[in-house]
DNA sequence: TTTAATTTTTAGTCTAGTCTAAAAAAATAA
DNA sequence: TTATTTTTTTAGACTAGACTAAAAATTAAA
């Protein structure tokens, strides 16, 4: 497994996740930042190696094998977001180009000791489930917040977004995770919503709201 | 910074740890397991960035910037290698191949911080010092064990071959950091020893004295 | 259903890092 | 000091992974 063909494997992984069916050429393109005929290479090779199903001008979908190992760099990804920040003093917003580097790191043992070195997380900071060893991922039931009504509680449980810029926006608001937060306007014009968020009440966009995770 | 152009400069720095002037070609060629034109290439590559001083057939020299490049890699790989037994419960011969992966890791924070979290380690689990953030390393006045003569005593404070076989052999033997350690008889015939650890006593031989530093 | 636009693939080029084989320089021996 | 051996460098080829430009297939529009 090189570094390049793990990184393609978790393009194809996210993306499947939004999107059903093959995933298009130009969506892994986007997403990797590079061309359209450099995916198709790579894609090839990744064929030959059983680790996606491939059918010229159709699209990709992983293999069962294919989205094992993809899922098994996503756990690591995030199992070192939780080290980072609850060891290491990072902050939420800073950890994701670290993880990006020590997602490749090749070692059986030092992910599950570090497993269990963390208490055997759950969720990384951002809120996302961690993948357990078969690859198994507890499913995300939880809602975005722009989907509650009037009046509506719930408890803050992930991200969608895990930019810095807008991680950074919820550190300023007081948005974290594990906040209960209750919504006690709804505008219908812009879906714009007034919050609350420990007696303190403030609006956001419908485009902050499409992108934090509420159990309900 | 490549990794491989990471992996040179290291093993140019260790090897101009043992030995004076420039270090010949065909020595990194054997110590990176590569062949000599492959080495003259990425020596030239080196040079050009002012990390090496070159002259044809005449070795390499680290620059004071690539001497500083490659005790940073040092010092993480050891870092690791400390986090890796104190936290992960790794033992000694078991951290190498995985610290020669996260010492490539690219993260000032990451590094300053695991060093904080470690409590400023001074030396690795084999007794190596960990250099500091300008590349100093604390010199290494201790002697091999081999050098000591009958009735010397001493602490064993480091290893000079790192390899797993070595590793498991003073493990069995009860050879570890820390312990003191009293030459009982030197045989001048083959320069074996016979030393006691906590009152046992047992006989080694000059290759195992030659690989063990001692604290007098 | 033929044409136009879009997407995907192919063909060929480039770079980093490696290799083999041969040439050149330096070190050693006669 | 000349000949031989060893070391180092050069020349040229190979692979992975990227790119550009052009061709082919698919999809959308007229």
């Amino acid at each position: 497994m090189t570094l390049s063909e793990e990184n393609y494997l978790k393009a194809i992984y996210h993306l499947s996740d939004t999107f059903d069916g093959g995933i298009s050429t130009n969506a892994i393109a986007e997403k990797m930042k590079t061309k359209a005929s450099s995916v198709t290479d790579m894609i090839k090779k990744l064929s030959e190696k059983e680790l996606v199903n491939y059918r010229r001008y159709k699209g990709v979908e992983l293999t069962v094998e294919g989205k094992l190992v993809a899922a098994n760099i996503i756990r690591k990804h995030r199992l070192w977001e939780v080290f980072l920040v609850e060891k290491l003093n990072f902050t939420w917003d800073e950890v994701h180009d670290v993880a990006e580097q020590l997602e490749h790191i090749k070692s059986e043992k030092l992910i599950n000791q570090l497993d269990e070195f963390l208490g055997f997380p759950k969720r990384d900071p951002h809120g996302d489930p961690i993948p357990d060893k078969d690859g198994n991922v507890s499913n995300h039931t939880d809602v975005l917040l722009m989907t509650l009504n009037k009046n509506d509680k719930g408890i803050i449980v992930g991200v969608k977004d895990s930019s810095s810029s807008f991680l950074k926006y919820l550190d300023k608001q007081g948005i974290a995770l594990g906040k209960k937060i209750k919504v006690i306007d709804k505008e219908p014009f812009d879906n714009s919503m007034k919050i609350r968020i420990k007696k303190e009440e403030f609006t956001i966009s419908q485009q902050i709201a499409n992108n934090i995770y509420i159990k309900k």
